[in-house]
DNA sequence: TGTACATCAGTGAACGCGCGTTCACTGATGTAC
DNA sequence: TGTACATCAGTGAACGCGCGTTCACTGATGTAC
């Protein structure tokens, strides 16, 4: 009993006691990474648990021994995909703490519209079409805030610094009002004003509705440079939010 | 073959000559609704000819008589959901050019969003993940920019009345004033001035940003009440366009 | 107006393929004494 | 250290279902004379 508390703590940090639950581990990744693969042949709605295991030589109700369904394996990369992103926006962001506040934002939107643009399939599995009959557990969540936290991240850091000056031109109706400081608390920055906080939700919206356009090919004989536009648009947010 | 001309004229006139011409327009629409009915269940990636033939009681191979490929219909349907929501925002912005063009702007994007959440999988359709493995044929995008040129004719409409006051502290490099002069000059809106170009195109990708997080669940545990904060987005894009 | 012919809609069977999931089973790995 | 037992990974066949598309055919509708 003892022993098995160990090894499995052992297999949580990575090393894996034995061979067997070294075994489990590589190929429970080598399944998620095939999947993954599969991503942009089928999309999401047709990711196939046959193909995955086809594509490894085994047989498909192997599988099963790893992922107890289909939907479980693709929470598993919608988590991974959400961790991924937002783990380079966190990055972007913990790397450019000595720039200007409006620095740090472009650079942190660069960051994202990099990994959107290397992993497309993955930027549509979480931002595109909800996949018809799958519904997402609540334990995505906790990933999918984490690039916004970091968007964020730099306007609270900016604030804290004295460095926001949000325009205040702005028209926030009072109901609107108490659900942004609602929004602040449940994230712990009441220092950041509503302007701030309600320029940065849209700046928020319109980054990922850049991205979709983009990807989704929506601006097609519209913008020709998308990167020249992208940075383009984020500086103006930076600006608009008072960074 | 005159009275073949005729017929024919007829039948684009919407007044069918014959039985057969009449029998074969409704049924085409009927399929096309059919499909449209099915988009919620399954999504586009999921549209199945057999299922709408067996919805509508007849042989999945009659469907072949209508369309030559599942392809060809999904393609209908997204024509049809692109006209569908241009001439929706038309109408919205026909219907007030007698209020302020910022009120206008409110109104045609108020009706783009009533639309989307009438529609919501026609809206995945258009604007959602594409589906894999099929390619738009270029028939789609003078249906596509309907919306756009809604949208864009309100800017334009009160730059030709002196209404427009665009901010001029926005950084616009030189190749991308290139890019939004050749743009305007597509859609015979020269007097339009860079920064209201640059600011509406902006507003154009938020908008749908904003769409795509309500309809898709992104902003579920953000925003509660979506409409109202969609009024107060779409009202600071018109303060940002200078409406 | 009547008749011979051409056109077209719709059928049902078939081809060849895919899928998720279950289940009884084999053989290897790990554990307790 | 050796042995009996329990656990687990992986197999291959099967169930029951779905799909897009083709094809030879029937019977109804429309056309030309």
């Amino acid at each position: 009993m003892l022993s098995f508390q160990i090894s499995a703590i052992l297999a949580c940090m990575g090393t894996a006691a034995t061979a067997r639950e070294r075994a489990r581990a590589e190929l429970t990744a080598e399944i998620v990474a095939e999947a993954r693969r599969q991503l942009a042949d089928a999309g999401a709605a047709g990711l196939s648990l046959r193909a995955v295991a086809r594509a490894l030589g085994m047989a498909s109700s192997a599988v099963y021994r790893y992922f107890a369904s289909r939907d479980e394996l693709l929470t598993r990369l919608i988590i991974e995909a959400y961790d991924s992103l937002g783990a380079v926006a966190e990055a972007a962001a913990a790397a450019s703490t000595r720039r200007s506040p409006r620095n740090r934002w472009v650079a942190v939107a660069t960051s994202i519209r990099s990994w959107a643009i290397d992993h497309p399939h993955e930027y549509a599995l979480v931002y595109g079409t909800p996949v018809p009959g799958y519904e997402a557990p609540t334990d995505t969540t906790a990933s999918g805030v984490r690039v916004s936290l970091a968007l964020f991240g730099i306007v609270a850091d900016a604030a804290r610094t004295g460095a926001l000056t949000p325009p205040d031109d702005t028209t926030i109706p009072p109901g609107l009002r108490r659900e942004l400081a609602a929004l602040r608390s449940a994230i712990d920055a009441d220092h950041v004003s509503d302007e701030a906080t309600f320029a940065t939700m849209l700046a928020w919206t319109q980054l990922f509705g850049l991205l979709s356009f983009e990807l989704f090919s929506q601006t097609r004989g519209v913008v020709t440079d998308h990167e020249r536009f992208f940075i383009a648009a984020v500086t103006e947010m930076a600006a608009r939010i008072g960074l």
